[in-house]
RNA sequence: GCCGCGGUGGCGGAAUUGGCAGACGCGCACGACUCAAAAUCGUGUGAGCUCACGCUCAUGAGAGUUCGAUUCUCUCCCGCGGCACCA
């Protein structure tokens, strides 16, 4: 009698069978081709949900692929365990953040077991070990000697009510997401990375990742932000001082009728204090720059600004033109001073309108007449100059040139280039996360930590109050320490790093987890990197992916390692949406996989997130349509076993005489699968469809076997190869199952040690086939053809079917169009 | 507002990239088994017309290119995501 198909005990044999036979423990040097497979490691939450098992299913299936196609696969997994939920649940009154950290942990890394998804275990790192985050803590060093880790002070977001810092998504629709009080802006010295030293060097060596996907680097270039324009200098109608406005419109000078500047910009101070407004200038200022960056950049903010009573002097005219100082402009881009043309730019029209400042037409529109007096917007679009002196007539693109290359010869202003790219602050006033290893001297200034001295440990003795101030700040034996200098008192610094620092060079450190050297292994490095193919959500796209591309770039530039870009293919997958939002502990629509996974076993489980659509896609999760999968694997149990006993018991078959053609049909339909499943995994991961395309096979074969009652007698190895295959294309998707049938079919070793099938081009060819046949492109019958048949015997057959004869009858045909086994078109008038 | 992705049966999704629209599933309906239900198996399942062979319509809407368009082009509508006063 055969065994109900019951997965859940056999899940676990084989998963045990994994785990002790270390199937994907990588030796350190690969003996052959090597194939690093990496899914972004995650933040240690509660607990996985479906929607999370996506990405680690996926990374499963290429890894167990790889793996079948001879390659040594890399495949290692760990922690990115700093960050501020959980110092928030100890805030709240749980646990410490070790210990819920690592509690969640031994949670998560049982459900990727469960869902039978393998790692080389030996390799895991967690960022929140000291083993880790000494390196951390080194990475950080090794900036700052770089000069890439600088500090300044900035303006953050401050809770007033919680008394501290922000990070930018804590702050919802301008107010604490934790009390409801309005943010403020607050200047505090703070650490950054020089991130924008390699801004140009980000945005062309997208062009070195033709496996990215297109949507990912579209929007690192929109972050990027690289704009190409000019800086004029201005000159104080008073003093003479000098003001730089950044402009991509040169074009328009002499339309400029006014400058603006950021509250924020160092002259408004100068110029405040000198007039005889100082008081209200510098209260405008302060109001709007103390505003939050969310409602001054809100849609519905109104323009305002106040005249500063100074004025400019425009070098291409000898002009002078009123200096305001607005809201609208930022004191980030460009040099936080702006030439306002309100005739052709759209915030300059609304401002000049609302405080009566004159709009000058320099750009004439083609098709209209522009008349400054009736406009009722900004024309922004191109033209000719007018009232531009030497320039007029030119069109305005041409223009810029021209007027560049006399700026420069004037020596009046230059070409420049502007990113919108900003530096990463990485200074966070929170405990749980990498202590910056800096310390502050009296006498010596700001001090690195020597690199014998890490990791500065986080210490264990502290209280977590809802004070909103940092534990580490309340903890003397933290603060205080000797300067390695001078050995003078010292105070360390009690800010801790972005935990993005944690998990931009994580993917460096699974080559030598357990190196209390030096943070990577440099050979090793080279050797496995870049990685093959990474998989993580396109939440990433940008924070991240950027960051850890800049760490290696600067890594790379340092020497340490040799090549310029950590993630050779990218692939993103979509989201897993439940009742039409995306899946989410804060939603409340989470789908946990342990009830499944006991109910119908990982393999359906797997099988059905696999199947749900193409994974770059977002797909819609539907607990009812999970039976389908349970189904499909039942049945091939169902199948596969008693025909494996039978196989067994049966005389093994002398194949010498020809195959049926019900067999050779049946033969022909596995290697057309084997075609499709590689195709569908080698082009982009279109698992859905591989998944159908094995269905399918299986209906093929039980097809046969009806056909064919005595099939196991008479052609066993024609039943035989079709399900070893059908096991074979099987195994990365539902590891178990296949395993299991692999060793009922005598199969001996791992099914992962088996070489991929491969496909005979020559037996996927149909003797036979059925082409379409349309008259005047609707369809109207089928014929046979042979296949290679030429054109003529395609309108042959055509022609002759009985209901294309019916619609053809009377009329004079025109044309023929043949696709030689694809389609006949007959046009008939 | 700008950029990107998408819109196909009741639902998830297929369609070898210009060549049979709806593969493979879910759901549903009917039948078998059952005292009955569940499970399981079988059949059917885009809409309409037709006793039937078949015919007409149908891939968000509308136009265009083509022998032929879910696929290419243009205009518009809707949904999702990102960026957003970037000078």
């Amino acid at each position: 009698m055969i065994r109900p198909y019951a997965p859940r005990e056999m899940e676990k044999k084989w998963q045990d069978h994994w785990a002790e036979t270390g199937l994907f423990n990588a030796s350190d040097i690969p003996p052959g081709p090597k194939y690093y497979c990496l899914m972004m490691f995650p933040y240690p939450s509660a607990a996985l949900h479906v929607g999370h098992g996506r990405n680690y299913i996926i990374g499963d299936v290429v890894a167990r692929y790889k793996l079948m196609r001879g390659f040594h696969v890399l495949t290692p997994m760990g922690w990115d365990s700093f960050g501020l939920p959980a110092e928030n649940a100890a805030i709240k009154g749980g646990l410490p953040p070790r210990e819920s950290t690592l509690g969640n942990i031994a949670t998560m890394k049982r459900q990727l077991r469960d869902w039978g998804v393998c790692y080389d275990w030996d390799r895991e790192v967690t960022s929140c070990d000291p083993g880790y985050y000494r390196w951390t803590q080194w990475l950080f060093l090794k900036l700052y000697a770089q000069g890439l880790a600088y500090r300044k002070s900035a303006a953050v977001n401050w809770c007033p009510s919680c008394a501290t810092v922000l990070a930018n998504e804590q702050v919802v629709d301008g107010e604490c997401e934790r009390c409801g009080a309005r943010v403020r802006q607050k200047e505090l010295e703070q650490w950054f990375f020089r991130i924008t030293a390699f801004a140009q060097r980000l945005l062309d060596d997208l062009a070195l990742l033709p496996n990215w996907p297109e949507r990912v680097k579209t929007m690192q270039k929109n972050w990027i932000g690289r704009s190409e324009g000019c800086e004029i200098d201005f000159r104080l109608a008073s003093t003479g001082e000098t003001v730089t406005c950044f402009t991509t419109r040169l074009d328009t000078i002499y339309g400029a009728t006014y400058m603006v500047v950021a509250p924020e910009h160092p002259i408004v101070t100068r110029l405040g204090a000198r007039g005889p407004r100082a008081s209200e200038i510098k209260r405008f200022a302060d109001r709007v720059a103390g505003q939050d960056r969310i409602t001054r950049a809100a849609d519905d903010t109104e323009k305002e600004g106040i005249f500063t009573g100074e004025e400019a002097v425009n070098p291409f005219t000898g002009q002078k033109i009123p200096i305001w100082v607005a809201n609208y402009v930022l004191m980030e881009f460009g040099t936080g001073a702006v030439m306002a043309v309100p005739a052709h730019d759209q915030r300059d029209f609304e401002f000049a309108k609302k405080y009566g400042l004159p709009v000058t037409v320099v750009i004439q529109d083609e098709g209209r007449t522009l008349d400054a007096g009736r406009m009722t917007g900004a024309y922004e679009g191109n033209g000719a100059l007018v009232s531009s002196a030497q320039f007029d007539g030119l069109p305005n693109r041409e223009a810029i040139a021209a007027m560049a290359d006399f700026m420069e010869r004037g020596g009046f202003g230059r070409r420049a280039v502007c990113y919108r790219l900003r530096d990463w602050l990485i200074s966070r006033q929170r405990y749980w996360g990498a202590p910056i290893p800096m310390i502050y001297c009296g006498a010596c200034g700001v001090v690195p930590v020597p690199e014998r001295d890490l990791p500065v440990l986080l210490p264990a003795d502290v209280e977590f109050l809802p004070t909103g101030e940092s534990p580490l700040a309340r903890c003397p034996s933290f603060v205080a320490c000797r300067c390695p200098n001078c050995g003078g008192k010292g105070r360390r610094e009690t800010d801790t790093m972005d935990t993005f620092v944690d998990s931009s060079w994580y993917y460096l450190r699974y080559l030598s987890p357990r190196d209390d050297a030096r943070p990577f292994d440099r050979d090793l490095v080279n050797r496995w990197l870049p990685v093959d193919q990474y998989i993580g959500g396109v939440e990433h796209a940008i924070l991240h992916l950027m960051y850890s591309r800049f760490i290696t770039k600067a890594l790379n530039s340092a020497g340490c390692v040799g090549f310029p870009e950590p993630f050779k293919n990218l692939f993103t997958q979509g989201m897993i949406i439940k009742d039409g939002a995306k899946m989410s502990k804060s939603k409340g629509n989470t789908v946990s996989p342990d009830a499944l996974i006991e109910k119908y076993g990982a393999d359906t489980v797997r099988f059905y997130t696999l199947f749900i659509g193409p994974p770059e896609k977002d797909a819609e999760w539907r607990d009812e349509s999970v039976i389908g999968a349970f189904r499909f694997l039942r049945g091939l149990w169902d199948l596969a076993l008693p025909l494996a006993e039978s196989l067994r018991a049966s005389a093994p078959g002398a194949a010498s005489h020809p195959l049926s053609p019900a067999a050779a049909a049946l033969r022909r339909a596995a290697h057309r699968t084997v075609r499709k499943v590689t195709r569908d995994i080698e082009g982009n991961f279109h698992f859905n469809t591989a998944l159908a395309a094995l269905m399918e096979l299986e209906n093929a074969l039980r097809e046969y076997l009806r056909l064919s009652p005595d099939a196991v007698r008479d052609e066993p190895a024609a039943v035989a190869g079709t399900l070893r295959t059908m096991v074979l294309l099987l195994g990365p998707f539902v590891p178990h199952i296949a395993e299991e049938l692999w060793r009922a079919l005598g199969g001996t070793g791992s099914v992962f040690r088996q070489p991929w099938p491969e496909w005979d081009p020559a037996l996927v060819e149909e003797e036979t086939v059925t082409v379409p046949v349309q008259v005047n492109g609707k369809l109207r019958g089928r014929v046979s053809v042979p296949s290679g048949a030429d054109e003529a015997a395609h309108s042959a057959a055509a022609l002759a079917e009985p209901n294309v004869k019916a619609h053809t009858a009377g009329k004079r045909v025109v044309k023929t169009i043949v696709v030689p086994g694809r389609l006949v078109n007959i046009v008939v008038k």
